[in-house]
DNA sequence: GAGGCGAATACGTCATTGACGCATTCTACT
DNA sequence: AGTAGAATGCGTCAATGACGTATTCGCCTC
């Protein structure tokens, strides 16, 4: 392999290098035996990818707080890329795509 | 008022401590008219509480993580006391107590 | 009853995150 | 143009997330 990608110097602490990290440990750890992985949400999720989210049932940020109680700012965070959403809230953004009123429906 | 708790030193760093000190600060915040509350999860979650969502879906801790991918050992420390869940997981918790097949679909 | 096994509980640890303050920029709307 | 509200950006720090490891707790099977 020769052709392999540039990845500069420390490009580990990245988007694209945690999730590469995050991919390899995965890997190992499913090498081992110790993950029986059916699906999980255990990958990262790119900044992207929230505000993606988010706009899909949100105008802005202050209105996503108002139906779902995460703090703008915090929300912020992970779409400006600044923070990477735990595991905890990576399936909560899950959920609030696939059906935001159940959520509503629970916070209500 | 001469018959109040006694505290003894550091309570303020016990589960009711954080709670009461919340509540503390949600109030003054809502005198200010920072917060318009229509009803929201950013109470703290007692351990008690969520050993007892936890228990509602789930026979045990390695069970929810099949279920709800969030990592077992984290769930533990919320159901110890040792560790208070952020706002985010405090929302996905009340989701999966009202409506726990909600959030399974989104994941599957 | 002894031994074994998976799960639960407990404790220490440390990189990361959550959430805030503050300053700046960007929108509408009047 | 001027103002108010929201978004972005950056720095900060207490607190959390998640892990390793050790001990204890059932529960099963020999």
């Amino acid at each position: 392999m020769s052709d392999e990608a540039d990845f500069g110097h420390s490009d580990v602490d990245t988007e694209f290098g945690r999730d590469l990290l995050a991919s390899v440990r995965e890997a190992l750890a499913h090498k081992r035996g110790e993950i029986e992985l059916p699906y999980r949400v255990y990958e990262t999720m790119p900044a992207t990818r929230v505000k993606e989210i988010r706009r899909k049932v949100a105008k802005s940020p202050k209105e996503f707080e108002r139906r779902f109680h995460i703090p703008a700012r915090t929300l912020e965070g992970w779409e400006q890329g600044r923070r990477a959403p735990d595991v905890a809230a990576r399936v909560l953004l899950t959920v609030i795509e696939k059906d935001p009123e159940a959520v509503e429906r629970a916070l209500s």
